[in-house]
DNA sequence: TGACACTTGTG
DNA sequence: ACAAGTGTC
């Protein structure tokens, strides 16, 4: 016992099980805390219906009921992290801030100066590796450097996790109970209007239980999830998305049961495929926490010199784009599911994502912000390497001319239109031959089904083949510089 | 984690 | 015609 008290300050790490800081403040500690600070500073630039608010408000309630259950409970504050939690630890007058280390270059700079603000009040800030499987210096190449493209990192990161399977081990949090900061008074979590939000359930299960209920059900359909996984209307993907982002599940937990299935058997060759997931989640985390940069740049610098579409056309173009105008219905019943319910499936990220880039030629940092937006799994590593990939601008991105064609991913993956049936109704009464492609069919056999083209469901915005050949030259002045 | 233009091989 | 294969962007 080194210290007496201590507080840990949750951020994206909302559970109380296989949890690093929380593990190591109860056995380290006498008296343990537990705090969650609603960052005013993003609150306040969100819209007041905000998905992911209603997800964290959810997932606190149930953060703090399984804190209650093992004697402890969780302190909610407002404000700017940097003020209240300095204060906090003063009041509660405690040796030590214990965190789950957070990579993103904003996090990495507040912390850095919670860590400065502390220590200048004789308070220590400890930081733990929770969030990732592998830091940015724990997998690299032979010569000791980074990896850049993912396929070898994979390889690499493999290998690491087969040398060391304790990475694996889970922090067990239950066991050390005791050493709670018992509850002086009954539940009282602030809610969504208390924090100047519009009540409002959350867009999936939250917290914990919902997290756990999410993977139950994706474990029992593991073996199909290689081919599943890729047609937006079979949901055969995990939706775990936004539980990662807020920690309510543990990637440990998530990695050794896909490691346990991939080995055993019992997840046919979905486990590891599905693994390989988790390791992108972890790639460009790395990626990221090297190249802090990439924020606002190309991984690639010589892809900066591109000459975006810009001006009032481009602003009406992207503007069709967020609102699911483009007249591509595969594009737009994507956008109409991220707009709708916060979630869009990966496959349709990737069709999105090269659509705005690549026929619309409109600068991938203005969809990568609206994604930011919108989604409510929202993670800037990932997102911004899932753009820079389809921008062909990033780390192993897909070379440049190649430019997805909007009708044949709409015919390959989503065959029969169910998917575009579900979020665009204007279609809803066309038939597989007619929904990929309505600008292409007599305009007699549309009115049929009610549909005219201008007026229940927009024209094309732009000409694929004439966009793609735009593109190409668009790219052709990095063609050298980039290889 | 493509698509396209163009070729050759089949009928 | 049209599938299948190949080089190119």
């Amino acid at each position: 016992m080194n210290m007496s008290n201590s507080l840990v300050w949750f951020r994206r790490d909302l559970r109380a099980f296989d949890h690093a800081a929380l593990h190591r403040a109860l056995t380290s500690s006498k008296r343990v805390y537990c705090v969650f600070v609603y960052d005013s500073e993003i609150l306040d630039e969100l819209p007041r219906d905000d998905r992911r608010v209603r997800f964290i408000h959810a997932s606190l309630a149930s953060l703090d009921a399984e804190l209650r259950r093992l004697g402890g409970y969780l302190i909610v504050r407002q404000g700017r992290p940097l003020e209240v939690i300095p204060a906090l630890a003063a009041e509660l007058q405690v040796d030590a801030v214990h965190v789950c280390a957070d990579y993103e270059p904003d996090a990495v700079e507040r912390d850095a100066r919670m860590k400065a603000a502390l220590e200048a009040e004789g308070r220590q800030f400890l930081s733990f590796k929770d969030q990732v499987i592998f830091e940015k210096e724990e997998v690299l190449t032979l010569a000791k450097g980074p990896f850049s493209v993912f396929t070898p990192y994979k390889n690499a990161w493999l290998k690491r996790l087969a040398a060391m399977p304790e990475t694996l081990a889970s922090y067990p949090v239950d066991a050390y109970a005791h050493a709670f900061a018992p509850p002086t008074l009954p539940p009282a979590l602030p809610s969504l209007e208390d924090i100047g939000f519009e009540p409002g359930e959350p867009p999936l299960p939250a917290g914990m239980e919902g997290a756990e209920e999410l993977f139950e059900r994706f474990v029992a359909h593991m073996a199909d999830y290689g081919r599943a996984r890729d047609f937006p209307s079979e949901d055969g993907t995990s939706r775990l998305s936004t539980h990662l982002r807020f920690g309510t599940t543990s990637i440990r937990h998530l990695v050794r049961t896909a490691q346990q299935m991939a080995l055993s058997g019992a997840g046919g060759t979905g486990a590891s495929v599905w693994l390989s997931e988790l390791i992108w989640r972890d790639f460009y985390s790395m990626i990221l926490a090297r190249n802090p940069q990439i924020v606002t740049r190309s991984f690639k610098p010589a892809f900066d010199v591109l000459a975006w579409e810009t001006g009032e056309e481009a602003d009406a173009m992207f503007a069709a784009w967020c609102e699911g105008r483009t007249g591509y219905p595969l594009v737009d019943a994507a956008m109409a599911q991220l707009n709708q319910s916060g979630f869009m499936h990966n496959r349709l990220r990737m069709v999105t994502a090269s659509f705005l880039t690549k026929d619309l030629g409109i600068d991938w940092r203005r969809g990568e912000r609206y994604f930011a937006l919108k989604l409510n799994d929202y993670d800037l590593a990932s997102n911004n390497g899932g753009w820079q990939w389809a921008a062909s601008t990033g780390c192993d991105a897909q070379p440049w001319f190649r430019i997805f064609n909007p009708v044949s991913q709409s015919t390959r993956f989503d065959a029969q239109g169910d998917f575009i049936r579900e979020w665009v109704p204007a279609l809803a009464r066309l038939g597989a031959k007619e929904i990929h492609a309505p600008w292409l069919v007599a305009g007699e056999v549309l009115a049929e089904k009610g549909v005219v083209l201008g007026r229940d469901y927009p024209l094309p915005i732009v000409e694929h083949d004439v966009a793609r050949k735009r593109t190409l030259e668009r790219f052709a002045v990095v063609k050298k510089a980039a290889g």
